[in-house]
DNA sequence: TAGATTTGTGCAATCGATTGCATTTTTTAT
DNA sequence: ATAAAAAATGCAATCGATTGCACAAATCTA
């Protein structure tokens, strides 16, 4: 017996004696066709095990019935969450979700995109690498006209949609929280400027500061990549200082931690002595001892609306774009609470 | 200016003067087309911004260069970094990865099964979801000779490629280690026994007690989805024994940390006077009070090594099926460390 | 230089589904 | 019963890349 290939519109046809037009036609519920025919075929297909081939009703379409998502890392909490909300909406409005991961690295970046307009697919979901700072593989999404939807980390220049959280309310609102709690020298432990998620977590940890009437000092902030080793180089840093800050505002949640095991480690209470606030609400600042305030961002929300945007662009040809700003939400855990209420 | 479509062969074709096939055949380096045209080709194909529509080579090939990938939940640290290994490898090979969620729910399994056999996916990785108990939809792959790999969760009873962890091992050597410690009364915490996953740590924890001379009580042995509130109610209700355990080993981290809340929150002291070790080594366990001691998986590299066996499948047509089983390291910490070394 | 090779290109069919237009069949009206 | 209108179906081209085979051009042989 030879190998048993998958049926076809044709196969279906043969085998009723019509022709394939009119099988295909049936199979979409043309009302052109004629409902009896429509169930001869319908009940045909079932028992033939037909399953239609996408590759080429897409190469008729023009039309891949996929989404692409690049995340710099997919196995990263807020990263995952996105993508598992892209994935829900995508599902339910029939698409296709292809992903891939830059490592934060320009070049594979720009070859992941490259590869993502060689599949064609009908819109990119991206959110840039740290390493990037030039744009041209980009643009030529805008260019070709392929849905294109920034989150997180986007690229100002480019016109299209965009989604992030407040980032910069969201600095504010806990640097405020900071001071409220009575803490008088707050350091910021800052991420790379060349992305505006970190810009603006940066713009409202200064603009805290303003309002209160603290000065800034430069010195009290500390640029880095945020990794669990930079956090802890930070709080290295801020406690050998001559007038060291009392707390600190980390730009996400793992400097936060490895800052706050560092201080704890020297033996100073948290947070009596040492207020420290995170950013991202990763599973962990939840758990760890002591808990650690952080800024919440609604990582699946996003995911949802990302998709529901790109979508909208596809489908109904949307021609205006909008940014969404998602509302953060401030999280008050042990490590900043001082004063009882 | 009308829309500006994508350029094909036929442009290229007609801007030299030329014919398709040639084009074709230039640009896959086919020796039988002469250096100098393949030259002229590549220079034209570049100037006019030419990418091969992948649809319609895929359509002619009989192949989507794509694989597919299901897990139950995408943002569960363990699955997304599964996810990350197999992108990893599967970019490195020209191939795209289609994602899916069954949220561990059957009837969406079965839909995205189907989704990814009418995209015509090159093969399939797959980890089912809890509640799947019948397994025709992927039976479907095995008929049609559709590459296949299970991992983590497999299917026993579908002949195919797998790969999992050492379980039993990793259970056995962790129960072994509380008992060396010098706990003796071990509860445990198991997942669904439908999961071969979860049999097996069971299957794991009770030899370590067999081993040991130590008997057998059912009464010791809660079984559940493994939630945070289930390990919750897990501890509670061992707490509540006439005679309670002294330690307990939870097939997950998420019941081994909320289990360990619960308890210490009573008031007793870990690991002094109970004992909590968990499985997988979620990011989390390593930095709550105190640490959990747990049984780390190789997610990435089970990842890498699904993506790998699924090419060889796809491109050398390997025959036969093997079923990998990767070490799982025991992790100790201080949630289980009573004696001093 | 005619004939045999070798090398380079092109023609046309194919992959499977879709669709404008033409044609056939059925229904309705007169 | 017959023309006109409506409904159902089929033909053939199309989407873009690939490839077996045929044919043409260039090179070699005697």
């Amino acid at each position: 017996m030879h190998k048993k290939l998958e049926p076809t519109i044709h196969d279906i046809a043969r085998e009723l004696k019509i022709s394939a037009s009119t099988v295909s036609r049936a199979l979409q519920n043309n009302p052109r066709i004629s409902q009896k025919t429509r169930e001869k075929i319908a009940i045909t297909a079932e028992t033939m095990g037909y399953r239609p081939n996408s590759m080429a009703s897409n190469l008729r379409n023009k039309k891949s019935n996929t989404i692409g998502i690049v995340v710099p890392l997919i196995n990263r909490y807020f990263f995952a969450s996105v993508i598992s909300g892209v994935e829900e909406v995508a599902f339910k409005a029939g698409y296709n979700v292809v992903i891939s991961q830059s490592n934060d690295l320009y070049d594979k970046e720009i070859s992941i995109v490259h590869s993502m307009l060689a599949i064609r697919v009908d819109g990119l979901i991206i959110s840039i690498a740290m390493q990037t700072t030039t744009f041209d593989h980009l643009k030529i999404f805008r260019k070709k006209n392929i849905p294109l939807v920034f989150f997180d980390r986007i690229v100002p220049e480019i016109e299209t949609n965009k989604i992030v959280v407040d980032d910069c309310m969201g600095a504010f609102r806990i640097t405020q929280h900071l001071i409220d709690q009575g803490y008088q020298r707050i350091g910021h432990i800052a991420g790379p400027q060349n992305l505006t998620t970190y810009q603006d977590r940066r713009k409202g940890y200064m603009e805290a500061l303003a309002k209160n009437g603290i000065a800034y000092d430069e010195s009290l902030v500390v640029t880095n990549s945020l990794t669990l080793e930079d956090g802890e180089k930070a709080a290295q840093y801020f406690m050998g200082l001559p007038d060291p800050p009392d707390a600190v505002f980390c730009s996400n949640d793992t400097t936060a931690l490895s800052a706050m095991i560092y201080v704890r480690d020297k033996g100073i209470r948290i947070p009596e002595d040492f207020g420290i606030v995170g950013f991202s609400n990763e599973p962990f600042s939840r758990v760890v001892t002591p808990s650690i305030s952080t800024i919440a961002q609604p990582a699946f929300l996003m995911g949802q609306k990302a998709a529901e945007l790109i979508l909208n662009q596809i489908e109904h040809k949307e021609k205006t774009f909008k940014t969404l700003v998602l509302p953060s939400e401030m999280i008050l855990r042990e490590s900043s609470k001082r004063k009882k209420d």
